[in-house]
DNA sequence: TGGAGAACGAGACGATACGTCTCGACTCCC
DNA sequence: GGGAGTCGAGACGTATCGTCTCGTTCTCCA
């Protein structure tokens, strides 16, 4: 997924550390969130990230992650539920903290030229979705929220639709500024070209390249029908 | 993934049975396909694709598979490298059952009118998608070939990509008609519609109806541009 | 028709990783 | 300065891994 798992994370409420555990499944006494280590959590997403990197998903267990860390394999239960969880989470802050790096607000360009806008935005996500620091954690998650539907729509709504939202603001913008046909659904019509570069990541069914998100928006825009 | 993993599949060369064990590792001797049981073979595909449906896939073991299909463990090992291995190869097995159901050749409609056809076959390709005996496993498998590499490209290589030539050569009949600009590629104009479509299953990121993907198609044949 | 050889079903085996648990050390708050 | 709760560490029983024997069954060829 994260057709636009990249570009640049804006505002975002900034989930904060976290305070309920997943683990909130009846029976445990829930856990003092104020009392929490912050080493450790870093330490935990730092491990994680870096695991999922090295040696990939599958061998990333819990008690690698724990002995990385330099933490009780207990700590990590005591907060979270699942690897999947624990991915899931780390990829987040590392977006927000990538986010934060670029300055204050990054908001989408809107020169009044939709087609070079888009076009400037899909190439940084191809080139973000190229970088290795971002690829084998975004790929992992993608892949568990295919299977595991509870994270895949947390990762959807979490990090997906915010991005999504900004091309929909765009494209409004645009239908305002009569480069879009009124009677367009934004929400759909961004899928035109995100969908595809996205399916491509995720399926290696054709090369990433800036030409191609070009083309797809020139697609997109002008139809494939004869004008 | 499998945008159209669903779709009846075509002819496609009627993968035999397989004859080479993905177990080809160096080391050991190659088994002999000719002497293999294809009764414990069918056995294991049934119970593959049983287990992840009603279990799903990260407690479908090889060890339940074996136990369900009434087969040692080695059997299993004999002949597959992992269990995604398994149940790609019973699923592609499943997908070619279900197409000589289908009668002998199923071919893309061409009635001329381009949007009537694709939104023909985009709307059984929804229908198909929401299939609960092809759902399960087109997602554990979909999932799985987004991490491992190797398997994804032969997902995509024996399931996805003989179903996306289908759209090419419709398309290529449609410029022939002049109802699609010459100077589109066709690989890359699927995409537009197929692509929203195969996202959606995926990422679960909006409802996936007939009147979504006839709207897919009325935008990437008019563009999303007045005209 | 009978023997050889390979795949077969079954399951024992050591190696992980699971998730739970207990322990003493530490830290914060009363 | 005492109590409660998190922390690092790691022991524990269970489950699955992938490998490895066992006899048995099947198939081909002599």
């Amino acid at each position: 997924m994260s057709p636009t798992s990249s570009a640049p994370v804006p505002d975002q409420p900034a989930t904060p550390p976290r305070t309920t555990p997943g683990n909130q499944a009846p029976g445990r006494p829930a856990p003092d969130s104020t009392r929490r280590s912050e080493r450790s959590r870093r330490a935990i997403y730092d491990a994680a990230l870096a695991l999922v990197g090295e040696v990939g998903y599958p061998r990333t267990t819990i008690e690698a992650i724990a002995s990385r860390a330099g933490v009780g394999k207990q700590t990590i239960y005591r907060w979270w539920t699942s690897k999947g969880e624990v991915l899931l989470e780390a990829f987040l802050d590392l977006s927000q903290r990538a986010a934060e790096e670029l300055g204050e607000e990054w908001v989408f360009p809107d020169t009044g030229d939709l087609a070079a806008d888009l076009k400037l935005v899909l190439r940084a996500t191809v080139d973000e979705m190229l970088d290795p620091r971002f690829e084998a954690p975004a790929r992992a998650l993608a892949a568990q929220g295919v299977v595991d539907e509870q994270l895949g729509r947390t990762f959807v709504t979490q990090l997906l639709e915010p991005q999504l939202q900004l091309y929909v603001e765009r494209l409004k913008s645009a239908q305002e500024q009569g480069q879009v046909r009124r009677d367009v659904d934004p929400r759909i019509a961004l899928e035109l070209f995100v969908s595809p570069l996205a399916q491509r990541w995720l399926q290696r069914s054709g090369p990433l390249t800036h030409e191609y998100t070009d083309t797809l928006v020139d697609y997109a825009l002008g139809g494939l029908s004869p004008r």
